[in-house]
DNA sequence: TCCCAAACAGTCTGGCGTGACGGTAAGCCA
DNA sequence: TGGCTTACCGTCACGCCAGACTGTTTGGGA
């Protein structure tokens, strides 16, 4: 296994990295350190300054990679959608199982370090604009060209990210699936597909 | 100024706390050391330990502070809702206003390191709770008895979280002050007032 | 008035997190 | 093949953070 020094360096780079958003996911940010990540990822701590003489450095390059991760598993999780029931039910499926991933918890975890640290702030400005941008993109592909589509697109993205949230403190998974049941039907009646009194299931009363 | 014991404690500890919410404000959850928030207490370092002995007792402490402060933030900004506009539209506003303020931004880092730290969900848990029970009441007495009312109310509270959380990244103020505007539209729309086909400013085409 | 308990205060230490530094080996180009 | 660049490695030192410890003042009950 005789590799070229771009190989090796990239790929004890990719551990680093790895081991960075694992960490992320598992600790937290506050507990993020140098010595952690290290350990993770197995590497003596020589290594680890080579690649990141900082840590801002490796941070900023976790945001990019968490980014790319993103975007890979965006682009397969939308793309599996089936095909047999409503694409606007389908599609907020979709976005539901990505913001529900650790995935996603480990961006929600640099979005918030990046309130109180500009370096991170201007590395995931950019990223999280391409990856809603890819996200609109193939909502467009799905819902047709509506204009309103966009906007309850960026209704669901913020939805779902408030959902994430505020997932973390309300354990019960069942509130959130039965929020992510209403907002399919919200949706559509947006949409003007759907009549506004059947947001909810039985309605009671008058 | 003659002050009796629980007084003279009761300040020290509140401005303790305070200090605490300022430091998770302006420094962040990772560095809210005990020595940051000393500093910014002006106490000895020995006043600091004798009223939270470990840094989680002053991070719990804080947790239950944080939620007083908004249980008091939100029934005022609440009860000073223009009388003149549409009350939907005044209740979006209003939770919006507190949903973008410091105090909740100081929430929102323990939300997020309560996902890793069993303790700090644990304390969250309850206050979130109670604090969501004020938002749901007042909005009855708002909207009255509409059985989607509840429900509209858990999607707007859902999505100025996510707004909060959106907003840290993407610096457009204007962004997020459209999507309001489209959020009060959106909820007028799903609880029958008003037409799906106004969601957007100018239908254009079709 | 006496005394105890509780608020307040300052110092010290062990541990950890970061990054500087000097060194080795492996690939690459002339 | 020789030298140079680049990846890799281990130790050390400084600084900061958390919390243990001891001493001091103040209020309140007996």
């Amino acid at each position: 296994m005789r590799r070229t020094q771009a190989q090796r360096s990239e790929a004890t780079r990719a551990r680093i990295l790895d081991a960075t958003l694992q960490a992320l996911v598992e600790r937290g940010y506050a507990e993020t350190t140098t010595a952690e990540v290290q350990a993770r990822a197995d590497v003596p701590r020589g290594t680890l300054l080579h690649h990141f003489p900082t840590k801002i450095d490796l941070l900023v390059a976790s945001v990019q990679h968490v980014a790319r991760r993103r975007l890979e598993a965006l682009v397969t999780e939308l793309a599996a959608l089936p095909g047999d029931v409503d694409p606007l039910d389908a599609f907020v499926d979709g976005i539901w199982i990505h913001f529900s991933s650790p995935l996603f918890w480990a961006a929600l975890e640099l979005w918030n370090a990046a309130r109180t640290d500009p370096e991170l702030r201007a590395a995931l400005m950019p990223v999280e604009k391409e990856i809603f941008g890819v996200l609109h993109e193939r909502a467009q592909a799905l819902l047709g060209p509506d204009p309103r589509g966009a906007t309850v697109v960026q209704l669901t993205f913020e939805m779902m990210t408030g959902l994430a949230m505020t997932g973390i403190v309300s354990g019960e998974l069942g509130r959130r699936e039965l929020l992510i049941r209403r907002w399919k039907r919200a949706a559509a009646i947006l949409l003007g597909r759907r009549d506004p009194d059947t947001l909810v299931e039985r309605t009671k009363g008058t």
